[in-house]
DNA sequence: AGCACGCCGACT
DNA sequence: GTCGGCGTGCTC
């Protein structure tokens, strides 16, 4: 297909405002969609074919399209989401396309693989090396090189000497495709009532027509097992399935689920993987080969040309809100994503977000409960410890009822869990004679001390200091104290209450991705009685001999003035307690708590998280939050505050009148800096109903650009107030 | 995103 | 007097 006459608009990988055009050279056939190569300034670029010219530019300074690659064209539906996305985000969509561009080395013609077969000639020399690969090639079939290799066991040199004696004979064989095409009859897990009336639900989705289901129900109750089957369904309508998950590179055992149902394993897309692994898959999905991705956040946008299901496991997670280059919401984006796919989502979490929720109460989304029959034992007895009246001794952190429930787990040979979301080994260390309090330099925040490290850390912008020995301000020797626990303190604590418990420190500071998935692994095998971990230790793992959970500061997330922190902190609670809902043990998770009464708190005793979304919901609505009202945050930055203060106040100052529109601020961010750059803050809140980024982006058009070092940084929708 | 063009401080 | 600092603006 030809877009005539010669001219087309191409959509450049760079953050400028819209496709430019281009000359269409003369024998090279583009169409909308197609992936090319331009010239832009000195460099060459990739870009795609978006369509007819949009703007009139002279005919004598355009450019020919320098090469078009010989891949399918993306499809319409994804040419689609990136323009709604830069809309939405108020981001270039040049931009966005990067997001999708993200592996140009897929575009070179996939590298054919070496393979050598036998000729049939008898060398001269026969080695016991040369017979081994002789041998393996008995079955006249090409092999790889490297599968010939490892199957002989000989070194290349062998193999190049067998081929200079003219005894094998070297050929180029297509690649294989990245993974073999799942199976959807493969091994399907026998599904308990509950689970087969949830999938019937999910199945009364229209195939073909967009529609979405919330999944909901407890961790442990076999939630996975019910997509996969949603999964299957959509690769036997011919369609492709994307799975999302909120952090892939510690997740072996859900890859390996997979690979069980499906009988292969499936194309996985995260930040661990080399480009030529990408480059793979990438084409893979663009292609067709790729049926199945299993990916984190940016998988959203592969070049799928027959998506037919897009799964969100842990809807609720954080780690979906995040900027890659531009700020998006994966949840809100996949479901974009699938109205203009036509397809469906399946949301799944045993902590709906509100939003989600809400979505469901309203029927917008279809509510598939999944009560299992094991519910009762997949929730652990939660009990709040009074810490104003049964706390610890002063210097301590963990309750002696808890302590007590502790030796107790020890004793019957079962696992516990001591749980604080807070890395290194004191948030704040002091001078006891000056009173001086160490701060980062370039940032609003304390330095946190990392004692195994030997250093103060600062959690924002990475800055280090040795700990000093004596206090910088005053010069006082043995003056300095630590005030406050991380996890590094309560391990400490730990070691001198239970010597005799074979302990493991959990926290990212404590190794590389390949080492804590060791850890993991070692804890699944039992190498550990008493695990001390933070937000890490929540997510994903099963821990059988766990019985007793214990969370030393279960207000935590209740601090900020976060219009999230109910949500956020009931969510990590229940994933934190759940761990101790395993198997037929019985659970016990203890919350730490200064607020007993905190309907967070309330909720999580009673075992009654309705309570908990109804409560919330009607806080949510009373204040105009959402997902009743929006949100947008606008973040103003320069090297000093006045200037940032000075420009959110111009801003605020060109900010459009609109009914039912509330702008608050300027005010210095919660974080006022950040790596020198000091932060000041605009809001503005909506009804429901209302486009306020449309109204941002209004706004923003005809306000003053920030120029210098001044900087605005757009937030639709943010999920937190940092 | 790069890269070139432009106007103000320390040097052969 | 120049070399170069990076702030600003352009790329079909």
């Amino acid at each position: 297909m030809h877009i005539g006459p010669d001219i087309v608009a191409v959509m450049v990988g760079v953050a400028v405002e819209g496709p430019y055009s281009y000359r269409v050279p003369a024998g090279m056939a583009v169409e909308r969609g197609s992936i090319v190569a331009v010239p832009l300034g000195p460099r060459l670029l990739l870009g795609v074919v978006w369509g007819p010219p949009r703007d009139n530019i002279a005919h004598n300074r355009l450019r020919d399209i320098a090469h078009a690659f010989d891949v399918p064209p993306l499809s319409e539906e994804l040419l689609k989401l990136v323009e709604w996305v830069a809309r939405y985000t108020l981001a270039a969509p040049g931009q966005v396309l990067r997001g999708v561009l993200r592996s140009p080395e897929a575009l070179d013609a996939p590298r054919p693989v070496v393979a050598y077969r036998r000729t049939g000639h008898e060398p001269e020399k026969l080695t016991p090396a040369r017979l081994r690969v002789l041998d393996t090639l008995m079955d006249d079939m090409a092999w790889p090189r490297p599968a010939l290799i490892g199957a002989a066991g000989v070194s290349p040199s062998v193999i190049e000497g067998l081929e200079r004696a003219g005894a094998v004979e070297r050929l180029e064989i297509p690649a294989p495709p990245v993974v073999l095409p799942p199976d959807p009859n493969g091994n399907p897990a026998r599904l308990n009532a509950g689970q087969e009336e949830a999938l019937a639900r999910i199945r009364g989705l229209t195939v073909d027509a967009f529609g979405v289901a919330l999944l909901d129900g407890v961790t442990g109750g076999g939630k996975t097992e019910v997509f996969f089957e949603a999964v299957a369904d959509t690769l036997r309508a011919g369609r492709q399935a994307l799975i999302l998950l909120p952090e892939i590179a510690l997740t072996n055992t859900f890859i390996d689920r997979f690979t069980r149902r499906f009988g292969t394993r499936p194309a996985e897309w995260h930040s661990d993987m080399t480009p030529a692994q990408r480059a793979r898959v990438w084409r893979g999905v663009l292609e067709g080969t790729v049926r199945a991705v299993v990916g984190a956040r940016s998988a959203l946008f592969l070049p799928f040309r027959e998506l037919g299901l897009l799964v969100l496991d842990e809807e609720h997670d954080g780690a979906y809100k995040q900027s890659d280059g531009f700020t998006y919401h994966a949840r809100d984006m996949a479901i974009v994503r699938a109205s203009l796919a036509e397809a469906r989502v399946v949301l799944s979490s045993a902590t709906p977000s509100v939003e989600s929720r809400n979505n469901a109460n309203q029927g917008r989304y279809a509510h598939v409960r999944l009560e299992s029959r094991f519910a009762e034992a997949a929730m652990p007895d939660i009990a709040a410890i009074d810490m104003r009246a049964d706390g610890p001794a002063k210097g301590e952190w963990i309750a002696p009822v808890l302590a007590r429930e502790v030796f107790a787990a020890l004793d019957r040979g079962e696992q516990a869990l001591l749980f604080l979301n807070r890395r290194g080994y004191a948030p704040l260390t002091l001078c006891r004679a000056c009173g001086h309090q160490y701060q980062c330099p370039d940032c609003s925040a304390w330095m946190v001390e990392h004692r195994f490290r030997g250093v103060l850390m600062c959690h924002h912008c990475g800055h280090e200091t040795r700990t000093p020995k004596v206090c910088g301000e005053c010069g006082e020797a043995e003056s300095l104290v630590a005030v406050g626990p991380g996890i590094e303190r309560v391990a400490e604590e730990a070691a001198a209450r239970f010597p005799e418990a074979r302990r493991v420190l959990l926290s990212t500071d404590m190794g590389s991705h390949a080492q804590l998935r060791e850890r993991f692994a070692e804890i699944e095998r039992g190498e550990y009685d008493l695990i001390i971990g933070t937000q890490l230790v929540s997510k994903g793992h099963h821990f059988e001999k766990l019985s007793v959970v214990g969370v030393l500061d279960a207000d935590l997330g209740l601090a900020h003035g976060d219009p999230r922190a109910a949500e956020k902190t009931f969510q990590i609670l229940t994933q934190v307690a759940g761990r101790a809902g395993r198997a037929s043990r019985h659970g016990k998770a203890f919350l730490q708590t200064y607020h007993p009464d905190h309907p967070v708190m309330k909720a999580m005793v009673g075992g009654d998280r309705e309570a908990f979304y109804a409560q919330e919901l009607l806080a949510r609505e009373a204040g105009g939050m959402p997902p009743f009202g929006r949100l947008a945050a606008l973040i103003v930055s320069a090297n000093s505050q006045q200037a940032a203060m000075a420009h959110a106040r111009i801003l605020l100052s060109a900010a459009p009148m609109a009914d039912g529109v509330r702008l608050f601020g300027p005010a210095d961010a919660p974080i006022a800096m950040i790596r020198g750059r000091h932060r000041v803050r605009l809001l503005a809140q909506s009804g429901r109903d209302f486009d306020l980024s449309g109204y941002v982006r209004f706004w923003l058009a005809g306000a003053e650009k920030p120029r210098g070092d001044l900087k605005v940084q757009i937030d639709i929708d943010p999920m937190s107030f940092m």
